[in-house]
Formats: structure tokens, sequence, C-alpha cells
DNA sequence: AACTAAACGAGACGGTACGTCGTGTCTTTCG
DNA sequence: CGAAAGACACGACGTACCGTCTCGTTTAGTT
């Protein structure tokens, strides 16, 4: 398969994992702007060739990193209603990316995303699209079962969750916790429930 | 003030203007990732001092150049409807924002701002805030109204509204345009009026 | 002794050949300066521990090449008078080393003698001290048939010798041919002997 | 003429000092093998590109290092015989070139000649066709009396007196001495002149 | 008109990091 | 166990920009 067995050394993963738990470490004191490559090989005491031997850039580095040690699979809920579905998936997503060391690295990567477009696309196809279809599921259901708001389509729907979610990270910086996603419940699952009650 | 007369040489408004155009076309050209304040000077055939001496980074410049080129001033509608005037907000800002030039912009300072704390704050308060404040008394005016969705805080409504157009320029790069204005219209200001019609 | 059977594969026989081809090759295509222990073995097919193993430098494979591919053996002849010895000496030294493939491979190890220490030691040792013995022993023979200039002590005569060929290769570039060794019998072998026919 | 006054800031005279101290300092401490410009620039406290606005290679700086701090200016003397001038010549040359530092210096810039053949044409031009120049005048001054030796073209005695020189230098480490200076003098300027007295 | 002060272009400066190349060593698999 | 393949730590390369610092020049007030 892919791990045929071919001559010569075999990839260091003690290395491996210096790099990143070296690139989170630096990255925790002094912020993305002062992310180097030569800095993580100094810290992590590796040449700098290993490193651009397996990342094509110190984003990718780090999105490496970040998905290595926070596990970022995401449970895809189904209790029969949109509302509590989409409920369990806000406070997990919250749970996980809403806190300082996570929610800086996430807001340091869709940064770099926009100034490297490479970067970028692997991003968006890696990280973004993954969490996006996640939620895709739920809010497919939904639609089947006519839960969703009126007159918003489903890409809509997903586009108002992430990028509220996204938006208090990159923008205004204020917490991404329960309280936000008891009201994106509000307005996204509730219209439909009420309305369907008072018929 | 501010203009009081001094002796010595006056600010050139020539290399101002030269330097706010070569640093749009070096964008429009290679990105803002190959952007240099190097690059700003040759092009626009000034010492790097000058640059130095005005701004204090290259995404300062950048969203100069920005804002004196393109004219950023947002019309607060106000037709007495919360449903009209979000949508004629929703028009004039995806107009201007949403196309290309503009759009790539935008993304690139919205990059800045989180890797440079610095500019993160200026962008933030002398970009970000004012079009939220804009938008802010429109919401205002709804709240007091009645128009707003159950359960959703005004500054709720406000991320969403702005976190979707957002994340649609920096995640999905789909199109900001009158599609997802309607939507959005429908979501957050339909609601209450068809409510109040059933009453 | 040496050749005795031991345990174990034995050296490849064509790699060490491919090696000095390949040595040859890359000198002669982009000059000693280009040449890199990595280029040898990617052009020969070899794992640079192969050549790890059997040289210490890169500039005694060069020095291997050259003594494998061209016979350096110095005849030593003995006709009865300095001035004839002296003559075919030089004429077999020059056929060989004054010509471009040789002499330019001469020059670079000359060089690396001067900035590799322990290489140069071993080049004075194997190269030039047997050339220069081989002279010694005609220049022994003239000294004691009193053929030499007076006030010039032998090893003085070798440095005459070897000094102007090497000046001439290193520093003049000038063609070291026929009329530079009949220049240096005349100031050296043809003195005494006409000052013997003077009296 | 070249000194014309052109904007901008001037080259700093006290960087060029200490980078041509630094780099004699280096050379006597490790040897010219260990000689990088990066270590010229650590040791001097100054930025790389500063050695490299102004040098082509490191060779090109120690060559610098050597003129500016040895005179390296030769003499021209001229006491009516060939006998007298050479003597006079050899002896300052090897006063000044046969000891340590600065025959160390010129090994190493000999040897880098041969690698780098843009340096060699340099340190020929500048350096190798001054000296040689220097004593071509004398040759040229005894021919015109007949001092040389018969049969050997001028060319040919500065050949012969150099590459002795060098050789010593080079190839046998033997001292580059008054005791050599006597025995080129005797083997290239008694000869003729004792023949003269005979007839 | 002379003087002072600031902005200007040009460009050298000390630095930092880049991404690449080569070194010599080590590890793995194959013959 | 030699030899190919190739990963590894290391160090230097030469380049690009950074932000700062002279320079000599130009442009305004202020004496």
């Amino acid at each position: 398969m892919t791990d045929q067995s071919r001559p010569g050394r075999k990839r260091s993963e003690q290395s491996r994992l210096a790099i990143l738990a070296a690139t989170l470490e630096l990255v925790a004191e002094s912020g993305y702007g002062a992310l180097t490559i030569e800095g993580i090989a100094a810290r992590s005491g590796v040449g700098k060739q290993t490193i651009y031997r397996w990342w094509p850039s110190k984003a990718d580095v780090l999105l490496d990193a970040l998905a290595t040690k926070a596990d970022l699979q995401i449970p895809i809920p189904d209790q029969g209603s949109f509302r509590a579905d989409l409920a369990r998936f806000l406070d997990s997503t919250f749970e996980l990316g809403g806190k300082s060391p996570v929610a800086d690295t996430l807001r340091a990567l869709m940064a770099q995303a926009q100034i490297d477009p490479e970067f970028g696309h692997r991003f968006r196809a890696d990280f973004l699209l993954r969490r996006r279809d996640a939620l895709g599921t739920l809010v497919d259901r939904a639609g089947e079962r006519g839960e969703l708001p009126a007159g918003v389509p489903p890409g809509t729907v997903l586009d108002v969750v992430f990028g509220t979610l996204w938006y208090r990270l990159l923008a205004t910086r204020e917490p991404v916790d329960r309280g936000l996603a008891g009201e994106l419940v509000t307005l996204l699952a509730d219209h439909g429930a009420s309305t369907a009650e008072i018929r």
C-alpha cells in the first residue's frame, strides 16, 4: 500500500513529534507572527531540511500539530430533532475551538490561508470542509424533516453557523460559548418548531 | 491643531498618492503575500523612510489605500422597516465588498489583523467596528420596533450578518451577492414580520 | 596478506571504477569547484557511504582517478649525460602533465593540498615526492659527474625545475612544452658543459 | 572622477576595516579552509550583505585584507648590476612573503585561484602580474646589458624565479630565505658575469 | 536674503530568516 | 557484510526584506 517497504532509513517518528510539539510551544509563547521554520528546528533539535522534507510550509506544520495534539474528530449526533442535534454539535465544537490555545491557532491558520493561496486550498479541503460536511449531515437531515427556516438553503445555514463562530474568533473576539450556541439554535431551529406548534 | 504650521517642508501629497497607488497595483499583481515595503518604495519611486514615517506597517498602507480609493462610506437607510433597511444595507455592502479587488484586499487585511496584534486593534477600531456600528443603528431601531427574531440579542444579529459575509469571503469563496442578501433578510427580518401578521 | 579471504561481501570493483569515471567526467564538465561527493554518488549510481568507506576526501578520489586513468609512471632515463637525461625526463613529464585534462586536475589537487592539510600531506608524499625523487636520481648522478651548476645544491635544482613547471601551470597558464624544456636544459645543464669546453 | 558624490549613505570605513581584520584573525586561527563569510560577519559585527556588497568572494576579502595590512609594494632597485638588483629584490620579496602569516595567506589565495576561475583572473591580474612586472623591469634591464644566461628568454627567467619561490611555498614547505636567494642569484646572474670576465 | 527645520530620494547598515546544498553519519533493505 | 537508498543533524550558502541610519537635496517658514 502506501506503507510499502522501501530501502533507506525510515522517517523518524521522534523527530516528527518533536517538531509538532516545538511548533505548538512556540506559537503559545510568542504567537504565530513570530513562528519561523528556523525556530522550530532549533527548539526541536532537528535540521531545517527535515521540516522542509515533510511539510510545505510552517502553516502546514501548525495544522498538523493541531490535528495531532487536539483530536479534531467531530461527533455527528442524531437525536431525532435538529434543535437537539445542533445544540450538541455546537456545544462540542465550541468546547474544542473556542478556548485560547486552539482558538489562537485556528485564527492564525485561517489568516495564513488568506495570504498563502496554496495553503489556503489545503486548509479548506483538509479542515474547513470536513467540519462543514459534518454539520452538513445534520442540516440535510433537518431539511428532509422540514425543520429548517423557510427560504434559507441548507448551504446558507452552514454559512451562518460557521460564519458567526469565525466572526467572533476573528473580529469581535467575544467568547464563543454556550450562550452563542443557544442563540444560534433559537435562530435556526426554533422557528420551524414554533411555527409547527402554532399550526 | 494637528495642522499647525511648522517650519520645514510639507508632506508630499504626490508621494502619498504614489505610495497608495503602487500598493494597490502590487497587491493586484502578485497578492498580499508578495507585498513588501521595499517593493512599494521601488514601484512608487519613494524612499523607504517616507513610508515608515507615515504608516506603521504595510497593512496600514494597504488599508489607507483601500479607504482612499474606494469610498467605504456606509449609507444608513431608514425606510421604516428592518426588512427594507437590512436589504438595502446588505445590497450596498455586498456591492462594494463582494467583488474581486476589494474583496481580496479585505481578506488580506483581516488575515494580517490576526497575525499582527497591533494592526489588529487598528483594523477592528477603524474598519470593522465602524461598519458594525452602522448596521447596529438599524438593528437597534428594529429592536425597538420588535422586528428582531425572538431570543437573539442585537449583538448576535450583527455577528450573524457580518459572520456570514466574512465566512463566504474567507472560507467558502462563494459569491457574496444579492442571493445571500435575500436569504439573510428572510432569516433575520421575515420571521418577526410574518409572526406579527399571523397574530 | 591484504588479499586474505575475509568474511563478507567483497569490494565491488565495478563501483570503484564507476566512481573514478564519474569523478573525471564531472571535473571535466564543471570544474573541480563544482565537484561534490553527492554528485559523484549520483552520477555513478553509488551510495555515498561507498565513497566515504574507501576514500577520505573528494580530492583523494580525484587523485585515485588520475592515477588509475593516466599512467603516471616516470621513466628514469640514464643516457650518460645530465643534459640528455634531463631533456628526456622533461619531455615525458611535460607530455603527460602539460595538457588540458591532466593539467586541470593537477592544478585542482595542488590547490586542495593547500586548503586541506591532511590531503596536503598525502598529496606531497604520494605524488609530489615520488616525481621529485625520480628527478632526484638524475640530479644526484649529475652531481657526482660534476655536471650541475656551481653553487646550486641538488635540492634547489629540483625546486627550479618543478617550480618552473608548476608556476606555469598555476600562475601564468603559458604552455608547458618542449620550448620550456629546452630552456631549462640550457639553464641547468649547458653551463657546466660549455665552461668545460672553454677550458 | 571615481569619487563622484552620489546620493545615499557612504560606505562605512569602520565596517570595512573590521571585516578585513576579522578575516585575517580567522585565517590565522583556523586556516583558510575554515574561513566562511558567515564567520567573518559574526566576528566583525557586520551584516553578511555588507560583505557581499563589496567583495565578490571570501578570497577577494582575504586578498584585500592582505594588501591593506601588509604593504605589498615592491621596491624596484637599480644598482647597476643584475646580480645586485636581483639579490635585493629577492631579499625584500622573501622577507615579506616567506614568513608564516603572509605565506599561509598566499598559499590559500593561489589555491583558491585554481578552484574559482573568476577569482583566478583577478588574482593573476591584481597580484601575480604586478609582482612579475616588477621583476620584469630588472630582467629587461639585465637583458639589455647582456647579463642574462644565454639561451633563456627573459620571461622564462621570471618563471624560474617565481616558480622556485612558489614551489617551496606550495610543495616542499622548505624555508624561502636568503639561502635560496643566493642560489638563484648564482644560477641566473653569475654565469653571464663570470663569462664576461673570462673574455 | 540668510537661516533653520523638516521631508525627500537614495542607499548603506546590522540583522533575521529564508529555502537550498553539501557534509558526514546512521538506518533499512536487498543481494 | 557490502552496497543502494535515503533520512538525519548540522552548517554555510547567497538572497530578500526588515527597520534604522546617514547622506545631499529640496522646500517652507522664520529671522
